[in-house]
DNA sequence: TGCCAGGCCCTCTTTAGGGCCTT
């Protein structure tokens, strides 16, 4: 059941914010990783035969000073505050912010699918909110691969009723460690988790790639987060 | 300087509850 075009790039995204989704959070630190189809489908292994990072690769991260503040456990694992984001006189999540990611987009050849770890419940939507909040919008041709639940269903389908790898652990960290025996760099900065959901990709490539050809949903299905209540929402 | 959303999954299930996963 295809629901989308065959994309040729991947943009893999994270999100940090000022929490989570009960308090309605903005986006204080966004990075994505643009890697080419043919990089996930012909990836080149070190001598331990791990995946090695794809040479060619676009990565764009930018910080950026929310307007609501961090709940204090986002602020504990990210280790981004109000203060220190203005300090260092970041803006906001505004146009300077939608014309970058857009001219970053631009450069990739599309169809693009964006990747992210429980992106449809959590990175999809909020991303979704800020862009409408300035009536941004990303290519129509934009598809979307949640790596929790694909991951998740891969291997349900796969232990043909053994349960043998379902009740594991899925969050990326758990993922990374099971598939490297090695800890995950510098979680919670989002050029960090950015990388370490692109290695999770690259050993399962092959099936991610499948079923993102066969199954990916539309962009235009996300549905955004909440809408905001105030904010420069009209000087787009 | 906001503790709390919600869809999915598992099981000691299905007349439900609890945990995961994202910050």
């Amino acid at each position: 059941m295809s629901k989308g075009p065959r994309a040729e790039t991947f943009i893999f995204l994270d999100l940090e914010a000022t929490g989570l989704p009960s308090v309605d959070p903005e986006i204080a630190e966004i990075c994505l990783f643009a890697v080419h189809r043919s990089s996930l489908e012909n990836p080149e292994y070190d001598e331990s035969g791990a995946p090695m990072l794809p040479r060619v690769l676009d990565k764009l991260t930018l910080c950026m000073s929310p307007e609501r503040p961090f709940t204090a456990k986002a602020s504990e694992i990210t280790g981004l505050s109000s203060e220190g984001l203005a300090r260092c006189r970041k803006a906001g999540f505004d146009n300077a912010v939608v014309q970058v990611l857009e001219a970053f987009l631009s450069r990739q050849e599309g169809p693009l699918c964006l990747v992210a770890h429980n992106g449809f419940d959590y990175d999809f939507p909020l991303l979704c909110t800020e862009l409408r909040r300035l009536g941004a919008h990303l290519p129509r041709d934009t598809i979307c691969l949640d790596t929790l639940p694909v991951l998740r269903g891969l291997d349900r389908a796969h232990s043909h009723g053994t349960r043998a790898q379902v009740g594991k652990g899925y969050s990326l960290g758990s993922l990374f460690r099971r598939y490297f025996q090695a800890e995950p760099s510098a979680a919670h900065s989002a050029e960090g988790d950015v990388h370490t959901l692109l290695m999770v990709f690259l050993h399962r490539a092959p099936e991610l790639l499948a079923w993102a050809d066969g199954q990916a949903l539309s962009w235009a299905h996300v549905k955004p987060m909440y809408v905001p209540s105030d904010g420069p929402s009209l000087e787009a």
